[in-house]
DNA sequence: CGTTATGTTGACCTCCTTCAAAGGCTGTGG
DNA sequence: CCACAGCCTTTGAAGGAGGTCAACATAACG
C-alpha cells in the first residue's frame, strides 16, 4: 500500500504530489519538485463530525484544504444564538483570513466525514509570493469565498422559509455523488436558514410528504430537482 | 486652483499623488514614481444618488475604489424581487471579481453623492503582480468584502426585523462625519434587511416616536446609539 | 398647480415562533 | 435481551410578527 492522501487509513504527512485533487485545490499548477519543497509542515487530518477545525477568536496559524467531506463556518451571536455563513465543500479553501489576520472569524466544524490539509500560513504566504499560479488560485479561492457568502444572503436568507429550504436542498443535492451522503440536522438546518428547528422540521416532513424528498432512515436517497427549483423561484 | 481628487470641481483624470485618501485605498505605499507610471488610465468620477456604476451580468473591465459616499450592491433574484448584499463606503473597493472573472455579480448603485476612481483591470493585476503592498492591500481587501458580507449574514439577515433595523442603523451611523447624510429610502431598508419596505416604514416610523432617531425633513440627525444596541443584541 | 414618487398607517391574514408533549433511534447497563 | 436514558425529530396549539393590499398623507417636480 502506497502512502496516498485518497487513502483514508492514511493519516499524517501529506503528499501532495499524489494527490488526486491537487489539480482543483490550491496546488494546482506546481511542479513536483516545487511541491516537494514545501510538502514538510503540511499535515493531512481526517475528522469525524463534530470535530472542531478551529473556534472563532482563536489565533489563526493555519488555512485548511477541504478534499472531501462538508465544513460549516459558524458564528456565535451576541444573544447566544449561532449563525451558519458558509458550507464548504471539496476543493474550498478555510479559513482564508489566516493570511491578512491574527484571528479566525468564525468556528469551522465538521459536518460530514471530512479529510483535510492543514497548511501554515507562511508556506501559503511565501508559495503567494513565488508562485504566480497559486497567487492567482488565491484570488480565486477568496472571491469564491465572496460568492457563497452572497448566495447565502441572496437564496437562504431571502425568502419563505419554504422557498429558502428547497434552495438549501438544492445547494446540498449538487453534493450527492457518494451514497453516504446524510442531511444535516433539522438544527443545523435552522441555522443555515435563519429559521427555528422546529420550523425546519416541518418543512423538511412537509417535502418528505409530498414526494419531493426520499430518505430512509435519515440517510438521503434522492430528490425531485425540478418541484424544488420550482419552490425555490416563488 | 491645483487639480485634486478631494475638490469636487475638478473631475477626470485621478492624481492619486495628492490624493487625501490615497494613504487608506488601494495604492497606499507606492512611491509617487510608481503611482506617475499608471495615473493615466484611471479616472476619477462623481456620481450623483442612482447613478449606476455597473449592472449585474455585464462584463467586468474596471474596479472602482471609493473616495466619499455610499454604494449598494444589488443583487436581482430570480422571481423578480431584489437583495442589496453590501454597502461600500470610502476606502472600499467596488468590483473586485473583475480581477479574476468576466462579469460583474452585482450592480453597483450610489445611494449617496459619491467620488470614486476607475481603474482598468489590467492595472491592478499588474501593480498586483509587481508591487508587495498593492498585493497585500488586495487581499486585504478581499477578506473585507467577506467580512462584511458575512456582517450582512449575521446581523442584517438574522433576528426580528426591529432587530435588523437597529444594527443597521448602527452600520449606518458610523459613516455620520458630513451632516448631508441622508437615510435610504425605506425600498431600500427592506432590500438590505430582507424585509417589506411597509414594515420598515413601520419600524422606523415607531423608533422616531419612541425618540430613538431624530431627523428633519428626512435628513438624519442623531440617534440614541446605546439604545439601539441594546435592541440589536435581543 | 396638478402629477408622480415616496412615506405612513390601517385591516386582515398568513407564516413563523414559542411552548409543550409525544414518538423514534441509539447506546448503555443490568 | 430488555429497560431505560438521552437526543433528535415530529407534531400540536396558541400567539405574535410580518406580509399583503389598500387608502391616505406628504414631499418632489415639472
Amino acid at each position: 500500500m502506497k502512502p496516498n492522501c485518497t487513502n483514508p487509513e492514511w493519516i499524517g504527512r501529506a503528499k501532495c504530489a499524489v494527490c488526486d485533487v491537487r489539480n482543483f485545490v490550491l496546488f494546482a499548477g506546481l511542479s513536483v519538485p516545487e511541491l516537494d519543497a514545501i510538502l514538510q509542515p503540511i499535515d493531512n487530518l481526517h475528522a469525524a463530525p463534530g470535530a472542531v477545525l478551529y473556534e472563532q477568536g482563536a489565533p489563526a496559524p493555519s488555512v485548511y484544504t477541504v478534499r472531501s467531506g462538508l465544513i460549516k463556518l459558524k458564528v456565535d451571536l451576541p444573544n447566544g444564538c449561532q449563525r451558519i455563513v458558509r458550507l464548504l465543500r471539496p476543493g474550498d479553501v478555510v479559513g482564508l483570513e489566516a493570511l491578512v489576520g491574527e484571528r479566525y472569524h468564525h468556528s469551522a466544524i465538521v459536518l460530514q466525514d471530512a479529510d483535510i490539509c492543514r497548511i501554515p500560513r507562511e508556506v501559503v504566504i511565501r508559495l503567494d509570493q513565488t508562485s504566480p499560479q497559486v497567487h492567482q488560485a488565491l484570488l480565486q479561492r477568496w472571491q469564491r469565498s465572496v460568492d457563497q457568502a452572497d448566495h447565502f444572503i441572496t437564496a437562504l436568507s431571502t425568502g419563505s422559509a419554504e422557498a429558502r429550504m428547497a434552495r438549501l436542498l438544492i445547494l446540498l443535492g449538487c453534493t450527492v455523488t457518494d451514497s453516504d451522503f446524510v442531511f444535516p440536522s433539522r438544527e443545523d438546518m435552522g441555522a443555515l436558514l435563519g429559521i427555528t428547528t422546529e420550523t425546519a422540521s416541518r418543512i423538511v416532513a412537509e417535502f418528505k410528504r409530498r414526494g419531493l424528498v426520499h430518505m430512509d432512515k435519515g440517510s438521503y436517497i434522492g430528490c425531485d430537482q425540478g418541484a424544488l427549483s420550482r419552490l425555490a423561484d416563488s
